[in-house]
DNA sequence: AGCATTGTTTCACA
DNA sequence: TTGTGAAACAATGC
């Protein structure tokens, strides 16, 4: 599920259950979930320590601590469990027991999730949910990718991923086709505020899988709006979907 | 059996 | 050097 409003509610979660909590044991035996680290490395770093602050950018997570700092990413499948029972066949792929006895879990049935310790953020332009209009017009509004590339690209604007970059673009109007470095400054701005309303959105209904268009995302599905066929087509490399009768690729008419 | 999958990294190439 | 696209990564579900 984890897009920038799963990650989000993933933070929030943190935020409001496992602060202020000692941290007895670690269980960083995965080494593809933890690599670079090796099994052992972050429970030495993190035992003893107490979680202070939760942040997030983009799609990825930091715990600060009273220590070093603890960096989540939930992957293509991730999501996080507080004091949750353990999961079955080792989906926890990494945890933390803390001294109470309760326990922070990276559930993932895949093993694209990540944990490691103080994570490199470099690579991360700003995140989706908070860029201003004139960063926002400068960022997306340049080079030569496919609109939607554009949008999935964590360096440009952080926290965008599949379906939210649909729900994004079916929102605003816009072809996922168009080429980013083509759009005037009223289309930018129309992006902008439909990707602000479609993370809020995703947030407060608790995932951009209960977006307007995702009903209709899928073969045969029509456009919520228009009852038009939906195209589908590979584009920045993944699936998408769009109506082509509203978004019309080619141009602002 | 084969294909698709809500993410990221790496590599080849222009 | 910068930008772009495809494949690899791991595992599951349809």
């Amino acid at each position: 599920m984890p897009e920038l409003p799963e990650v989000e509610r993933a933070r929030a979660a943190i935020a409001s259950r496992a602060l202020g909590r000692t941290i007895a044991a670690v269980d960083d035996a995965d080494t593809f979930v933890c690599r670079p680290h090796a099994p052992g490395e972050i429970a030495a770093a993190l035992t003893g320590r107490v979680l202070e602050s939760a942040h997030r950018r983009g799609k990825t997570m930091w715990v600060e601590t009273s220590g070093p700092v603890l960096g989540l990413h939930l992957g293509m499948s991730g999501h996080v469990v507080v004091d949750g029972e353990p999961a079955p066949r080792g989906w926890d792929r990494f945890s933390v027991t803390f001294v109470d006895g309760g326990r922070l879990a990276l559930r993932d049935k895949r093993r694209l999730s990540r944990a490691v310790l103080d994570p490199d953020l470099s690579g991360l332009g700003p995140d989706a949910a908070e860029i201003g209009r004139d960063a926002f017009r400068r960022r997306v509004g340049r080079g030569t990718l496919p609109l939607k590339a554009r949008l999935l690209d964590q360096s440009t604007i952080a926290g965008v991923g599949n379906l939210l970059a649909d729900e994004t673009l079916w929102r605003a109007r816009l072809s996922p086709l168009r080429l980013s470095g083509e759009l005037n400054s009223q289309e930018l701005d129309a992006l902008r505020r439909a990707l602000r309303a479609a993370t809020r959105d995703a947030i407060s209904r608790g995932g951009v899988h209960n977006g307007n268009l995702m009903p209709a995302r899928r073969r045969g599905g029509a456009c919520p709006r228009c009852g038009t066929p939906l195209e589908r087509a590979t584009v920045g490399g993944r699936t998408t979907f769009w109506c082509p009768r509203e978004q019309v690729a080619g141009g602002p008419g």
